[in-house]
DNA sequence: CTTTTGATTGAGCAATGTGCCCTATCCGGG
DNA sequence: CCCGGATAGGGCACATTGCTCAATCAAAAG
């Protein structure tokens, strides 16, 4: 993997309050010279900080106002398979394995109600699902951010 | 709102697999003048198409390689106020609010079992917070993606 | 059918940023 | 004490950006 510095986060700290900013400004504003800055900006899209351009779309945006949350309990033993079959559903945009009651937990976008509905309909129609359980997402109430994370580490790590 | 057009869609496309590409280059793999790209890029931005910069950091490259879902049950009531206590938490990334049996989904990223069983007592702490259910995430089994719902739209819409 | 509106295009231009080079300096670990 | 890694500062060729303008085109409106 590779380590963080103070330097590495106030980097991307301040690139979370000015992701447009040029590799020129942020030097200015942190105070180091353009290539270090270039150097590190290289040295985290080397080790895997930066994530796939994805994650920067809003589905809300794209006309898919609605969130949900899908439980999945499945017989473990086809687990994989039942993952690569999920896969091909196009509104799940994550899911992940969970250890606790539910065996996944299925990320949803959805056009509206009806859309949830057949969805929900084709994940149960998987051979090995057992059960499903939908929850509506009525707002992201915190939603996503590691700014503060980033704070927290700057003061004192 | 904003509604998107083929193009849009095929530009959003585009970016997912080549997010470096420059306006330049974008253009010609869709066979557009540099021109029409920066505009449509533009209005993407204006029409809240693109989200900030946190979502492309990588929480587990940052040194939090756990997540966990916790279902957090409250006092409806005091909703409102128990969010604010809770987007005092650093490592909660993400919450939304929920319809179903939990009132809240909060998402949280943890350096450790030891660093999740901290944070889970800080959210029980709250005044109103009657009852917290944790799933660890054992591994993001279809990784936070919308390449395939943008491949569908650019075929049919 | 004609008009109008908006999107697209090609061209051009000044300013800026990028990628890359090299060297000197500084600091901590071996 | 010396060495390696990181940093600063300078520089240079080139690509990209942001912006403007006029011409073209298509579709919707009159």
């Amino acid at each position: 993997m590779h380590s963080f510095d103070r330097t590495d986060i106030q980097l991307l700290r301040a690139l979370c309050t000015e992701p447009r900013s040029t590799v020129v400004a942020l030097a200015q504003r942190l105070g180091l010279s353009r290539n270090t800055v270039q150097a590190r900006m290289g040295r985290l899209e080397e080790t895997g900080t930066f994530l796939a351009f994805d994650r920067r779309i809003n589905p809300v945006a794209l006309g898919y106002p609605l969130t949900a949350f899908i439980e999945v309990h499945v017989q473990q033993k086809r687990l994989a398979r039942i993952v690569d079959e999920l896969a091909r559903i196009p509104e799940i945009v994550q899911a992940h394995g969970m250890s606790g009651p539910a065996d996944l937990l299925v990320r949803v976008v959805c056009r509206d109600a009806d859309d949830l509905f057949r969805i929900d309909g084709t994940i149960l129609a998987c051979e090995g699902v057992d059960r499903t359980e939908t929850s509506l997402a009525m707002g992201e109430v915190i939603p996503f951010r590691l700014a503060p994370l980033l704070d927290r580490a700057a003061r004192s790590g």
